[in-house]
DNA sequence: ATGAAAGCGCTAACAA
DNA sequence: TTGTTAGCGCTTTCAT
């Protein structure tokens, strides 16, 4: 592999000469930039950007902890965020924390170790520890979920409304008794959708009943057990609001396999779009999240922290969208 | 930040020391093992991997360069490269090429400057060009795709067989116009998949007609297009055999737009699996390729490579299975 | 078993 | 504008 003293030897400048015309921020004698470009594409010259990056002690990395790669919310989600990256000259790069906080963890120390210049987190846990890279001084940014210990950038949605939203709608539709499969406690988005669900029982004036909320996993096989828990209580729900989409996936598929008819016998809304969402019969009423508009939003606080370490934290807040579809077709009352 | 020298000063030691202690290599004073360990942990010592990989020369980071990361094909198959790298102490980053062959040099040129320890890449052409990385003695690995200019380690399905196999249900089934949508000509997926359907046409006894071939890019606005075309033919096809998962999902909403039956009108084959393909109406009938099994033969082929790097090239072909679900049940001829 | 010293390839001060 | 020099933080000879 040629150096840049392989090069400035081939093009008869100094090595500083190299360095300044390959970064192109100084000005150089033209005839001497020609020289040096000659000189790099003889000997095929490439930067070695481990060394750059020690001298110049940062790099142009963001990395994007996800808590699953399988789930298209999140690769939508990292779409955004990769073309606002790219287009600030920053490289992308994925870890997939697969919800286990020790994976989290070690993700989080290579970051610090490979001096990412910032790094996006949808953290697994309300209670995620990043005090790492923030003492360390790397900007970071919250997404999807909140982060309960330190003030960080963050993105979300309006979970509470959104889910408030899609439990009304099943009233309207003339459920009566609409059961909720929400996510895990330690997250804020399974918290923050279960509240929203409460409130619009309240609001409807629907009696609560605690046999009727389940904690699952956020996947596909926590949402078909929880689904089928539901079905062998005493009187089965007439409605379910799933608070995420391979949640719900699965608690179709358990109705299926119980034989149920979606609308007639049970009503159900997803939060989250689920992708060919065209193609399912029923299709699927859901609550639509702007995932792509989440990253984009992401990386641009990301891109300002750099820039300026010093600003107070922002929360942006995106709005959720009802999508109403055939799995709450049911006349209304 | 705290460096090795802070470490070895805290502790009364060298910093060879402190190295030695931190990569457990050679052999230690327990001793002085303790007060090194203590030391960084006092001073909250992290290692610098940039300064690491510069001086030794090389990093423990793979990439992985899929061609569309909102396709679960590639998803499912990154998470069995994952798992093989982080037994083996591998970092692994994922780039998303988007099917866009300058992406792709750009990435291949990072891969290079970053000092990858190994690349796996589904390429986006058959002509793309990876010799920058051979050259440099990166080891590489195809998958899912060839090259043609290079020898290298390659992972592949039985495409062509998986292709005929699914034409022939289809003709099984007694349909006698069966249409291809297959992906672009600059990839071998594409034209092996063709072939396996030409094929089946031809050993079936159908008429070959090269108005039921078309080319698409493997999207599903492509596979829609496709559809859309063949249907506005004089006569239409009685069934289609679309090359990948998301062409197949285009396909079916351009029959559903045009009010046509699936599989009573147009029967429907997709090579690649669908997730939830439960709960698609009718539920697809597809060929399906062990995704993670080929994610997971990539990476033992990469490691295997990376620990010889002057062995001879393996191919290594894994088997598809057509599972047949509604959309080619039709009663047989 | 331990320490001293060199140097990975680059960029940023500083001098000229 | 250009060149000289030092050093980013680490690992690895080589001596001891």
């Amino acid at each position: 592999m040629a150096t840049i003293h392989d090069v400035a030897r081939h093009a008869g400048v100094s090595a500083a000469t190299v360095s300044r015309v390959l970064n192109g921020r100084e000005t150089v004698d033209p005839a001497l930039a020609v020289r040096v470009q000659s000189a790099v594409s003889a000997l095929g010259y490439r930067r070695n950007s481990v060394a750059r990056n020690l001298r110049r002690r940062q790099t142009t990395l963001w990395a994007v902890l996800i808590s699953d790669i399988e789930n298209p919310f999140f690769t939508s989600l990292v779409r955004g965020v990769e073309d606002v990256g790219r287009s600030e000259g920053y490289s992308v790069v994925l870890c997939n924390t697969d919800e286990d906080t020790t994976k989290e963890s070690e993700y989080i120390a290579a970051c610090l170790a490979d001096k990412m210049a910032g790094v996006i987190i949808s953290p697994t846990s309300d209670t995620s520890d990043v005090s790492p890279l923030v003492e360390a001084g790397t900007a970071v940014v919250a997404i999807d979920r909140e982060l309960s210990q330190v003030t960080l950038d963050t993105v979300l949605v309006d979970n509470e409304g959104g889910a408030e939203q899609a439990t009304r709608h099943l009233a309207e539709r003339g459920y009566r008794r609409i059961a909720c499969i929400t996510g895990p406690r330690r997250t804020s988005t399974a918290i923050r959708r279960l509240r929203g669900y409460q409130r619009a029982i309240k609001a409807t004036g629907l009696t609560a009943d605690k046999s009727l909320i389940r904690h699952a996993d956020f996947r596909e096989a926590g949402g078909y057990a929880a689904m089928a828990a539901l079905l062998d209580e005493d009187v089965r729900p007439d409605a379910v609001f799933a608070a995420n989409n391979l949640m719900t996936v699965g608690a179709l598929e358990c109705l299926v396999d119980r034989g149920l008819t979606v609308p007639d016998d049970v009503g159900v809304v997803g939060f989250d779009d689920i992708p060919w969402a065209r193609l399912a019969r029923p299709s699927l009423t859901t609550v639509g999240q702007p995932t792509y508009e989440m990253g984009k939003s992401a990386a641009q606080l990301l891109s300002g922290r750099i820039a300026t370490p010093g600003r107070p934290a922002t929360r942006v807040t995106l709005q959720t969208e009802l999508h109403i579809r055939e799995s709450t077709n049911r006349p209304p009352a």
